[in-house]
DNA sequence: ACCCCTTTGAAGCCC
DNA sequence: GGGCTTCAAAGGGGT
């Protein structure tokens, strides 16, 4: 399995970028050094009580320094999460699939996809803001294709239904999600079976290193890289929205457009956290409702510890890493639809809300106290910071938090105002 | 069926 | 370079 420290950096193969990481991170120890003591102090100010004193746990061990209210959090969070396992007897809880690192998050093989691609086709509630064909297996996770450099990540056993490892393709199937780039040269067959013999993700420019590295990296991986001229995304999973509505527009500019597939955004640390970290506030919580879950995630997530952090921000920073190398010529301005940009190469279509649209929202936070408020909440609840923060959290100077890897880093952090404020008080401020 | 909500971070654009 | 905007995920809720 991958490591985070150590031998999957070779597989990225960006040496350069690699380095600047490094960099990168002492950085951060230089301000974790500093600042440590500020975000200790903030951590604190966010937990409102503890007072379980049990035995040692690896949760809060794991910690690097936390404060008594720290590992009385993690306890309790622990020993909720315990008792809902007993409590619940294996019907209602379903261990998380996120649990633990997020490179273990392997969910489904059935999952054999790019994750960065879109497919309305593929998935069921690919709801996306847009039309745009997206190419995403409902369960995918969005960290495969870091995980895909471990052979053993996948065996037969684990295959979904529709998997047959007799069907002359790899057993290291998932190796094949990554070589996706518009308008390249290479196809792969694909694994599943409803792909078999169908030309796959196309590569740009013929094999991507990227895509090279990782075969090499992968002992019983056969790509089937058939090299051809065409420059159309066949793949089922990878649609075109107007010809599978049945309404292709005649002009060439967006018949070509939407043969582009959607290419997404790599996560970046928090998105990664909260992937991880949802099932769990899901269960303990009992919310549904995203807003309401993404508050307690954001509330979370400033109490994480800064190594804890740094840990999403390490595997965001690969993910970002390697979809550069995947899509060397990709730019997140193709999926934006701005004013700035109406001629962007993204088939989105426009959104009605346009950038105030954020700004209506009504200042102050929607105070989902219901989440943990239910009759279901346990006093422990508070520890996993199931409550909405209600009151503006403390401010949080997030240069010290984690590394900001650019400097547009420290202009985004800067233009996000408090950082740390909910987005609907950062929107009233901005008001 | 589609959009909103809500979070943080990355990246792009404009001045 | 600073400020602003968009998008990434998620899914219930609202229209």
């Amino acid at each position: 399995m991958p490591q985070l420290n150590g031998g999957d950096g070779d597989d990225l193969g960006a040496n350069d970028e690699l380095i600047a990481f490094k960099d990168e991170g002492e950085q951060e120890e230089k301000r974790n050094v500093s600042a440590g003591r500020d975000l200790d102090d903030v951590k604190s100010s966010l937990v409102n009580e503890s007072e379980t004193n049990s035995s040692s746990d690896s949760e809060a061990d794991r910690r690097s320094k936390p404060g008594p209210d720290l590992e009385s959090r993690a306890r309790h969070s622990q020993l909720f999460e315990e008792a809902l396992r007993r409590r619940q007897d294996g019907g209602l809880f379903q261990p998380s699939p996120y649990v633990g690192y997020p490179f273990f998050m392997i969910p489904d093989l059935g999952n054999i996809c790019n994750p960065y691609l879109a497919n309305g086709a593929l998935t069921q509630s690919a709801r996306t803001s847009n039309n745009v064909p997206v190419v995403q297996h409902p369960h995918m996770t969005h960290l495969h294709p870091l995980l895909s450099y471990s052979p053993e990540a996948f065996s037969p056993q684990r295959a979904s239904p529709g998997f047959s490892p007799d069907a002359g393709m790899s057993r290291t199937p998932h190796a094949a999600c990554y070589p996706v780039s518009p308008g390249g040269m290479a196809q792969l067959t694909h694994p599943l079976g409803w792909l078999q013999g169908q030309p796959m993700y196309p590569i740009a420019g013929g094999f991507s290193p990227a895509a090279l590295a990782m075969n090499a990296s992968m002992s019983s991986f056969s790509p089937r890289l058939v090299p051809t001229s065409q420059s159309s995304i066949p793949h089922p999973a990878i649609v075109s929205t107007g010809s599978e509505a049945g309404s292709l527009p005649d002009g060439q500019q967006e018949r070509e457009e939407e043969k582009k597939p959607h290419i997404k955004k790599p996560l970046n640390a928090f998105m990664l956290y909260m992937r991880e970290e949802r099932p769990k506030v899901v269960a303990q919580c009992k919310v549904k409702e995203s807003a309401t879950i993404n508050q307690i995630l954001g509330q979370r997530w400033h109490s994480l510890t800064k190594e804890e952090q740094a840990k999403y921000y390490e595997l965001a920073r690969k993910e970002r890493l390697l979809h550069s190398k995947l899509y060397p010529g990709w730019s997140a301005r193709d999926n934006y639809v701005s004013p700035s940009a109406p001629l962007s190469l993204t088939t989105k279509p426009h959104r009605t809300a346009h950038p105030l649209s954020r700004n209506a929202v009504t200042p102050g936070p929607s105070t989902p106290s219901s989440s943990c408020d239910t009759p279901t909440s346990s006093p422990l609840m508070t520890s996993s910071r199931c409550s909405p923060p209600p009151p503006p959290p403390p401010l949080i100077s997030q240069p010290f938090l984690v590394p900001p890897p650019t400097s547009a880093h420290q202009s985004a952090a800067s233009s996000h105002g408090a950082l740390t404020q909910p987005f609907s008080l950062r929107r009233a401020n901005q008001l």
